[in-house]
DNA sequence: TATATTTGCAACCAATTGGTTTCTTAATCA
DNA sequence: TGATTAAGAAACCAATTGGTTGCAAATATA
């Protein structure tokens, strides 16, 4: 099973399960009573979590509390950096219309 | 069907398409030449990005060449502003750490 | 006009996905 | 110690996904 970490944030209740935990640690049970569904379909998104490393456990005693790697969501950061690029440069492009319409205007 | 960019972007054959015709427009015959794979079945990708609306479809005769709509991209990047404000406090807190430390050395 | 090319659409298929229920293990508490 | 609680593991299921082949429509070309 090849996962990566686009596929991992494709699902909504995965992305709102980031969203909780970045706030803080949660367990699954915890988790589950955000959703209308049940601790085991949490527990399969957390595992999809931890094996793109989005997420990683820490035991105490018998709950297992999960916690957002920030760092891991940078990888979406640097592949968006391309189009980011691309983005910035038709906006510079506009602005150098709004430039030459003004000047024109004089 | 219930589409959204991030599902549209955990594929990698369509993360593919989307950097390629970032540079320029392509049919998708073109396309469909730089993967492995059947013109359909790179059709069917180019309706999901179209439903995105990620994508849009410019006919020329026969011919139609999709080009990126950089802006929907932009989607992703607001998404993942709310995680950047995290990486850099907790950047900024390295930071008064490591100042801490030179400052105890005097 | 007849033929070739480009494309979208529909039907079908195997693999994957997100979910469920059931069960086991381990830790906590009365 | 016995009961309860937290969580992972396995088996199973329906829906979705990414792919295929076949076909029809529209444009271009001989």
């Amino acid at each position: 099973m090849r996962r990566d970490i686009f596929q991992a944030i494709a699902d909504p209740t995965r992305r709102a399960i980031i969203a909780l935990i970045a706030f803080q640690a949660m367990t699954p049970n915890a988790l589950a009573e955000h959703f209308d569904t049940t601790r085991q379909a949490v527990s399969k998104h957390l595992r999809i979590l931890i094996e793109c490393e989005l997420i990683k456990p820490d035991q105490q005693g018998r709950e297992i509390y999960y916690q957002l790697d920030i760092n891991k969501m940078k990888e979406i950061d640097q592949w968006l950096e391309q189009y980011r690029k691309i983005w910035e440069t038709q906006f510079n492009q506009l602005d150098e219309v709004l430039l030459t319409m003004k000047n024109n205007k004089k």
